[in-house]
DNA sequence: TGTAGATAGTTAGTCTAGCAAACAATATTT
DNA sequence: AAATATTGTTTGCTAGACTAACTATCTACA
């Protein structure tokens, strides 16, 4: 492992004076996508021996909760297109982690459901996910993680009022 | 322009309890992941005239507050690898946003500037970001706004202390 | 009822991005 | 002087996001 002899960190807290945006500091987008890509590299690390994505440990988590949920019901908690949650589910599916049934109520829509091997996997999975939250939550306090949470909730609805 | 029936908000602001996760509702990097999602959509969108990336976008702006630079300061300041680095800067290059030049203090680096094209480039660019960024910063106040740009920040030192 | 439009799944193709591994050239350290 | 580190580069692989088209099915309404 080698250390970089000069550690970036590549913001500031936030800036005084008026909200425009002079300074790429002050940009929330900026360190949304900062934030995201330590998170996913924490995640990575962690899920290593899994190999597993986070989408994908995802999918297997909500299909777990969701029983017999169709492809598009995935796509719209998950916030992705058809398509590509075509091609997670067939990873998956390709390594047995779930299968595709057909649904009795809707000719159009297919069940998911997740195979034994799925279920091991996604109890390993929340194991590791104990681990990265760990990780993560360490840097708040526990109504700093629920504030936190709720308002990066916000980015998710349609429009503010 | 479909519009789902229904629409599915994936989260709920927070649960009581303690802070075990018994529920992908509480996990913050699954809430991370989708508003990621969100802004990068939003940005998408904003940015479809320029047909400019968040990376390339903030390329440019690093590159334009830092001339000189070398592609391994910027990939320590947007915490991407050298080979990530290469990709992006080579894709800038080939529109002619920037060019690479010789360090003279170092043999081994390159320096980049913008050029006109450039600099014109992230005029046009800076002025989406302010819609874009107006996008965002509706959903907070402008004391939300710091506080959650500090909360991120937090993901990208090392260890909490 | 019958038809038009919406919905769900699928496939193919394109693009960005991340990362590992290797290599050459240059700097730094010992 | 030799060993080690750093920087840029290339190649190859993977995940993921998106568009466009197509089929099958369902829903709505004239």
């Amino acid at each position: 492992m080698t250390r970089p002899k000069e550690i970036l960190i590549p913001v500031t807290p936030y800036a005084e004076g008026d909200p425009d945006i002079g300074d790429i500091k002050n940009i929330v987008g900026f360190h949304i996508r900062l934030a995201h890509g330590a998170v996913y590299r924490n995640f990575t690390e962690t899920f290593s021996d899994l190999e597993l994505t986070q989408k994908q440990a995802s999918v297997l988590w909500l299909v777990d909760d969701h029983p017999d949920i169709a492809q598009i019901g995935l796509a719209r908690r998950m916030q992705m297109d058809r398509a590509t949650t075509m091609a997670i589910i067939n990873r998956l599916q390709k390594r047995g982690f779930l299968v595709r049934g057909k649904s009795k109520t809707d000719g159009r829509k297919q069940t998911l459901n997740l195979t034994n091997d799925g279920r091991q996997a996604l109890a390993s999975a929340k194991v590791a996910m104990q681990k990265h939250e760990k990780w993560l939550q360490s840097r708040f306090s526990k109504k700093e993680a629920e504030m936190l949470i709720e308002m990066l909730s916000r980015f998710n609805t349609e429009k503010p009022v």
